[in-house]
DNA sequence: CTGAAAGCGCTTACAG
DNA sequence: CTGAAAGCGCTTACAG
């Protein structure tokens, strides 16, 4: 990490409290009430050791006043952090932000608050984020890393002695000794599963489609195809594994690819890397003059809210991201309150949704 | 707010820092190069006082040792804040979550923190995060508000000393004295232009479909609409006026209702609440045999991702979510060096991206 | 140019 | 049951 990367984040310059209405403390509290501070910080956390009355009083005085905890001096002094870090890839794309909603809808609900952090996809912005993000000690770190984010140059940036949970996405390289936790979907089962499905309405040329090969997530898918493909005794078509940014504008873009060869032994279906590229899949299709969930089946992966509400609605692999999300700050927090636990890698099985974009493969 | 809801949030546990490796602080850095630690931290913020060498040995320190800067500590003892709270009603719509992107991306360009909440709607999961934010004394908050959220509640957890920013909705009631800014889309003047489109178009039997009445958005939508059907002389039918959630999933279940009075003399043309509820009677327009884009043009409000790569592409109207959140942030880091300003109230001119969702009304 | 001291708003033994 | 004192990790006058 440059040095003065690193030093330009501390000399912000921020607008004093001073010039406002100076806050209530508990000091206030005490002396309105007559007695020492240590009391009310026992009243705050409903020791059983302060007298009823005194309590009460105490207590009244604070609504009175308009008393308002000081979280971060409490957490100074006693050494701890009531802050997660969630630092996410693209908020843009609804799977992740549903995870956002989740983790935040977990978090808070064990009293942690969320710093929230987005990366946009980059390696640089995300190293400067993390390293925002660490000068408030949060008890924890949740990242789900951009594309090709290596695990050394994480490492510089957060140290080993804050928790990390990493999610959706294998880091690349690894540093002995850096260890983290790992929350992902079972990619390739999935994948296989929604090839099984396609081979069983009939369908014996099936495509492929949409994702960058390099990404963990989208290897991992192709696999699972292609192990579905081989366990039924068909050949797997390199030329029917496309490449494409996982959008919908490009999947829209590249739909041709699937015809550009065969000009009647065209596939019947498409397993997509993702939905947002099977949406844009179908749109190119209607596009093509082709009819999806008529006369061409696709499938989809996350499902997405739109998914549901697709033209046709969408045949996918769920995989409930909000639900992932509470699942993440869960392991994490475990994770805060063992640091010594061995590792845990969790590989969330994805359920086949079927709705109406997979007809059989009636129409050769 | 009930005294126990608010006690409660302090109780919670926390895993002691103590078992853990302690953390490098200032006074290691001094002790290790030998000089104080007020000059350790004359260094931090790159005073000139220190001395080039003195500085150079106690940045290598830092680098040697692995030192992250406590900034929670630095702002106690500054009576600073460098957290801004942003609570949004629903990541899950990607306007929203694409505002939250933005606000998030300028703040940390100023050297600020996002801190996260989520309200899902609801205003009482509203009160109790922000009620936990508070305690986190940010410098400011940015609240996309919960349906029917009301000021007076609001105040009652924040207080009058945190500059605020809402978003989009106008909050229910006021409170006197209770200030706060406003950043919200010129709902009246975009649906006007909507409609002003469409009556270009040679359309004379416009909808306003979607949205519920109360919502201060909707309103104004209607409004707006209302404003451009009586300055081309045309009646406001109010059987035309459909009121749904504003989801896709609704939208579509409610599409009949534009036909149900009209056998003949029904709508061409709706001007949709929001591109979700527009995307929704899109597909519901298809399912009752209609060919939206052909024989009923259909307008949008938001310009979401998936408006571009709709079926077909959805003209709308463009309020550039992303640079909202910035601009967001911008007024309220404003407002934070100024508290005196007056009350500011900004409200953004929204733009018609006409796409392939309004044809002429040649089918009558 | 550097150091000793006080203080931000809390909590936590330790006395009484 | 309550109070006086020390300390979390920083910054900031104030001396020197």
């Amino acid at each position: 990490m440059p040095q003065d990367e690193w030093l330009g984040s501390i000399q912000t310059r921020r607008y004093p409290l001073l010039d406002r209405p100076r806050r209530i403390t508990l000091n206030d509290i005490a002396r309105a009430c007559g007695v020492s501070r240590a009391t009310v910080s026992l009243v705050l956390r409903g020791s059983p050791l302060v007298h009823a009355d005194t309590r009460r009083r105490v207590e009244d005085e604070m609504q009175r006043q308009g008393y308002v905890y000081n979280r971060a001096a409490a957490n100074l002094r006693q050494r701890v952090s009531s802050a997660v870090a969630l630092v996410i890839n693209d908020l843009s794309n609804p799977f992740f932000a549903e995870f956002a909603a989740g983790v935040d809808e977990a978090l808070g609900a064990k009293g942690y608050v969320t710093l929230l952090g987005s990366s946009n996809e980059s390696p640089a912005r995300q190293r400067q984020v993390l390293g925002s993000l660490m000068e408030h000690h949060p008890a924890g770190i949740i990242l789900s890393p951009a594309e090709s984010s290596d695990a050394g140059d994480i490492e510089l940036v957060i140290g080993r002695h804050t928790p990390l949970l990493v999610f959706n996405r294998e880091l690349a390289g690894s540093a002995a000794g850096f260890d983290y936790d790992f929350l992902g979907l079972d990619n390739r089962a999935g994948a296989r599963s929604a090839t099984e499905r396609l081979l069983a309405l009939g369908h014996t040329r099936i495509a492929f489609f949409g994702g960058h090969a390099e990404s963990s997530s989208c290897r991992e898918r192709r696999l699972g195809y292609q192990d579905a493909l081989r366990a039924s005794g068909l050949p797997v078509e390199p030329r029917w594994m496309i490449e494409t940014a996982p959008t919908r504008l490009e999947a829209n873009a590249h739909a041709d690819a699937l015809f550009a060869a065969d000009a009647d032994g065209a596939p019947t279906a498409a397993v997509c890397y993702n939905d947002a590229v099977a949406l844009g899949l179908m749109l190119g299709l209607a596009r093509l003059g082709r009819h999806p969930g008529v006369d061409f089946a696709v499938t989809g992966f996350d499902d997405i809210p739109e998914a549901a509400v697709g033209i046709p609605p969408l045949t996918t692999m769920s995989a409930a991201p909000r639900a992932r999300g509470r699942q993440a700050a869960e392991m994490l927090l475990q994770r805060a309150a063992a640091p010594s636990l061995p590792r845990r890698s969790v590989v969330v099985p994805v359920q086949l949704t079927e709705r109406d974009s997979t007809p059989h493969a009636s129409n050769p």
